[in-house]
DNA sequence: ATCACTGCAAAACATTTGCAGGCAA
DNA sequence: TTGCCTGCAAATGTTTTGCAGTGAT
């Protein structure tokens, strides 16, 4: 694996940025560093680096495909009305993180992929601005999480 | 909404398969029986039923979206070795889905979207057979569920 | 000098859309 | 007769690939 102006620069800013980019919005970016810098070689060094463990390509809903240079053990959620995707620490999920190990063992599973879904802070603040009469709340107390699941 | 042999098509078929197909792949079976049958109608078809609750959209990694004719509440789980997408009933997760709940109100989530990764029967006997040198077996107990979780 | 890597463009792939005609109500 | 629905084909959006040239070792 030789070292590239260009590797180099994907690598660096995606370990800057901190909101899981897409190709073309990394694309974005490295333009203005780079302004030679073609798409092809963006997705061929990301899947490359995935390849080698060096950052992780997320599983997750949507059409495109996110990148995350945090290897760290975390979750993500992704805000349902913007799309933005946020880190969740394993702390907060050691409940759940119990009952997947057992559930591991008693399915044989190999592992499962987790996707929460919820509101970020952004649009959390950007929907208390405008009132709170567009904002459904009572519906969220019947849903249960056995109805919730794969049904979003 | 009209009723037509296309719409009736679609969705008997749909009902009738158990293996949560692709719209392509009910385009090949429904070609056998309406020949004229175009991918497009299926998909606008399948799109329009999933938007009336008449069916379900799976929210599944890989390329193509899939559908399921079964509205009873049930995750899914995907083989990695062949790709084919079994039934997990609600009840084998229990203690998970109670997690979920904590975990949902805890923080204030609106969902999530679980998808179980392992090896399918098929899979499984199928290695079983060619002897059990091929099938790393070791490394699985080392790996915890917050490991594997997004690192599939 | 070798071979991995690049930019560019075309291909591949899944899905959506525009349109002119056809069929259900 | 109205307008929803169809087949066909073209367009879209995302990712991959072929190729000829460039640059790293």
């Amino acid at each position: 694996m030789n070292k590239t102006a260009q590797r180099e620069a994907i690598i660096q800013e995606l370990r800057k940025m901190r909101n899981h980019p897409t190709a073309d919005e990394l694309y974005d970016v490295l333009r203005t560093k780079l302004p030679q810098i073609s798409l092809g070689t963006i997705y061929r060094n990301l899947e490359q680096m995935v390849q080698m463990g060096m950052i992780r390509k997320l599983e997750l809903t949507g059409r495109q495909k996110r990148f995350d240079g945090d290897l760290s053990e975390h979750y993500h959620m992704r805000c349902r009305y913007c799309d933005r995707i946020l880190n969740i620490p394993q702390e907060e999920l050691s409940g759940l993180d119990k009952e997947l190990v057992l559930l591991r063992n008693r399915l044989q599973l190999e592992g499962f992929i987790l996707e929460l879904v919820g509101r970020c802070p952004y649009c959390a603040e950007a929907m208390s601005k405008m009132q709170e009469e567009s904002v459904p709340d009572e519906e969220q107390e019947e849903c249960t999480a056995g109805t919730t699941a794969q049904a979003l």
